[in-house]
DNA sequence: AGACTAGGTGAATCGAATT
DNA sequence: GAATTCGATTCACCTAGTC
């Protein structure tokens, strides 16, 4: 039986909990792990606190009149207060098991960006930037506005941590264009590619940690670029398809080969 | 002489105040204009408060070494709190001028982006989205993170206002692609194509107000696409390349087709 | 080629307050 | 009064892709 231990110790490639992510980043111990790569739900799209509680993510993320259904993922449906005190909570304790140096990589919508802004530096960390993911223009247009094209990835390192050379450093685009695919697993699902390059920011061999790891595409490109990866998805239905995902990665060849 | 008054009532098609902006926007009457476009200064870029209040904005953004120099704009030497309280007094004056259901769109980077936001929905505006101006890859590449190469457009609405038919409505990319001008009269001057994509958002031969004028960007692109214009700027050497780039857009034969 | 980019970093410097 | 902190400030140097 793998644990957590054995991916920090580099007996394991991957390990994944069913349960919450609280409960979990509880047990994992401090200044253990390089990286943070995750997608949080953002408890965003409906625009009334109980049209919020009340709908299901699966029915008000949805165009009406769609054919694709999903299985609902959990902790979507805080008003936006509690969402920044309970982000305030799973930032705290992933910025005490990063280690110092460490980076953060979240992301967010727009209507999200200044609450999650608040709470990562709220946590302790120290906010470094935004990258922007561009979907393309095969995104949902908004007459008499922008359409809804970009969404937001926040940067943040903990304090502390020695000096990177700037040579050997990595660099990425401030803009990301990465239409989104059709064939998702998870409905706010990330494609792989633009995970592929977020984590290029975690040291190779590195351990990437995900809290709500939802389809596993973190972890697909975390363990696919040579990253250790640690994750924890609370609903049975995505910790089964992560953990396929995550088991079909390890056993290929991976790709570590970081100027592709 | 020209006056506000004259371009309100469409007798002339721009007007530019030479002065302070919130005193500009208290003589200004009441719901008269359709869209506020502006780009105020945002009071970021060094890393401490001090530093932020002594240095010049063409020392602490200019790179050393640069042989290129422009003259200081004002009002970049606020802290996060008083930007944001100040921001609030002149976004609440452009809540009055502009009329129900007229929109605001106003320029940010990443670091003051939750500040701007709270202050436009403290001044009573609905925040509607955030479009993203991407400069390419131009812009400096930071080690360990993304490259600051975003800048972003906060979109908001005065409540109220008829509805706007879907299909007569303007539609923007969330996403605009618009690499900085080499030939820039600011420092921190917006590409003409970038501004004139903006102004669609106003109806044509409507009024958009700029308080925070600089080169006259915004200016020349309501011009250019048919709109009129009123502006404001304290600093005398902007105010005077402002004055003459509107009047030799003013002369010009201008371009209505918002399709091109 | 070469200069440019609404930058960031750390070392060196300088001043004022504290011990 | 001299030594020593701390903080603010300046300065040199770095990065990659575009024009």
């Amino acid at each position: 039986m793998t644990t957590p231990r054995d991916v920090l110790a580099g007996d394991a490639r991957s390990y994944l909990h069913a349960g919450d992510a609280l409960a979990f980043l509880r047990e994992l111990p401090s200044a253990s792990v390089d990286a943070v790569i995750t997608d949080p739900p953002y408890s965003s799209g409906a625009a009334t606190l109980t049209a919020r509680r009340n709908a299901s993510p699966s029915r008000k993320y949805i165009t009406s009149g769609s054919e694709r259904t999903f299985v609902d993922f959990a902790g979507d449906q805080r008003d936006q207060r509690s969402l920044v005190f309970w982000c305030v909570l799973w930032l705290g304790e992933c910025l005490r098991i990063v280690r110092p140096g460490g980076v953060l990589l979240s992301f967010s919508d727009w209507r999200q960006l200044p609450s999650f802004s608040d709470a990562i530096q709220a946590a302790g960390w120290t906010w470094k930037g935004v990258g922007v993911w561009d979907k393309g223009a095969g995104a949902r247009p908004m007459p008499n506005g922008f359409r809804a094209q970009a969404e937001y990835v926040l940067h943040a390192r903990r304090p502390g941590g020695d000096r990177i050379d700037p040579a050997s450093a990595p660099y990425l685009p401030g803009v990301i264009h990465c239409p989104v695919e059709s064939s998702k697993m998870h409905m706010s699902g990330k494609p792989l590619a633009l995970m592929q390059r977020l984590v290029e920011l975690a040291p190779r061999d590195g351990v990437v940690l995900d809290p709500f790891v939802g389809s596993g595409t973190t972890g697909a490109a975390a363990l696919a670029r040579g990253r250790r990866f640690l994750g924890c998805e609370i609903v049975p239905h995505y910790c089964e398809v992560a953990r396929e995902r995550l088991a079909l990665t390890d056993a290929k060849d991976i790709d570590l080969d970081d100027a592709a």
